[in-house]
DNA sequence: TTACCAATTGCAAACATTAGCAACTGAAGG
DNA sequence: CCTTCAGTTGCTAATGTTTGCAATTGGTAA
């Protein structure tokens, strides 16, 4: 039980956002939060959703309740999950937003490359024009 | 045979979300970028900030370059770095935030537990209050 | 009661990341 | 030339995370 600590009051608020972040770190608990974005959903819902067995879908929940990401609230003989703040839909959309940044750039690289004939002279290297467009 | 489809022909995009998560789910890299959120800093003057050795702290840029976060610009024998997207100062925002609500639900479940008296009645369970700013 | 279903937990093997050290490149100065 | 400084890269032991399976809990119905 040594590395992680339940609710750390000294630790550096940098290591606490790495922590955050890391929580963040993993499709199944990134495709919960989109899913619960939307909506609460119980279990059973997500399960056919996110394509995983029942098991693994639970440990990734415990990885976002123990984070204090969501919360789940039994209701008969299923629980239903939702998260525990707002922002968090925010977080996703900003992300959103830079990751297309991101590919932007990557295949901006990418036609640079391509652009650059197989005998002919050197790369022209065209100056960075940023780009518009964000579909979904 | 339905079912269980993955999608997309290239990487999900909650993959590359999570991909994208993981890479800010490092203190020094969380550092780092809210280093550069401020202004453009050369390797040596982050190397103090951040404190680690060199060699750590470059392994750590270049994991936010592969990610295409930051992009160095070599001056004279030195290197500078810089954000690739004003967004990403705004993540690390929203991200406070949201830690911010997270420590704060900790904290009053923390005062709950110290709030049961050892042989009194059972927790009180106050109803949440908002919350208070915090510095960076 | 027993049986079943939804969800969770424990554990160990497979896997990925981190951090420290030595070696290397490239530029500036003697 | 040689030396030094700023950064980077390669390698590897230590560490952390993921995931599949078996066992378990708690609720519901027969």
């Amino acid at each position: 039980m040594a590395g992680r600590e339940a609710v750390s009051v000294t630790a550096p608020l940098y290591q606490l956002k790495a922590e955050f972040f890391r929580t963040l770190g993993h499709p199944v608990r990134i495709r919960v939060l989109e899913l619960l974005s939307q909506r609460e959903h119980a279990v059973a819902e997500l399960l056919p959703q996110v394509g995983v067995e029942p098991a693994h879908l639970s440990q990734q929940l415990a990885v976002l309740r123990r984070a204090n990401l969501v919360v789940g609230r039994k209701e008969g003989s299923s629980v239903r999950y939702s998260l525990t703040s707002p922002h968090i839909t925010g977080l996703l959309t900003v992300a959103r937003t830079i990751l297309t940044g991101v590919l932007t750039g990557q295949a901006e690289l990418l036609q640079d490359l391509r652009a650059v004939a197989p005998e002919t002279g050197p790369p022209p290297h065209q100056p960075h024009q940023p780009r518009q467009p964000q579909p979904s």
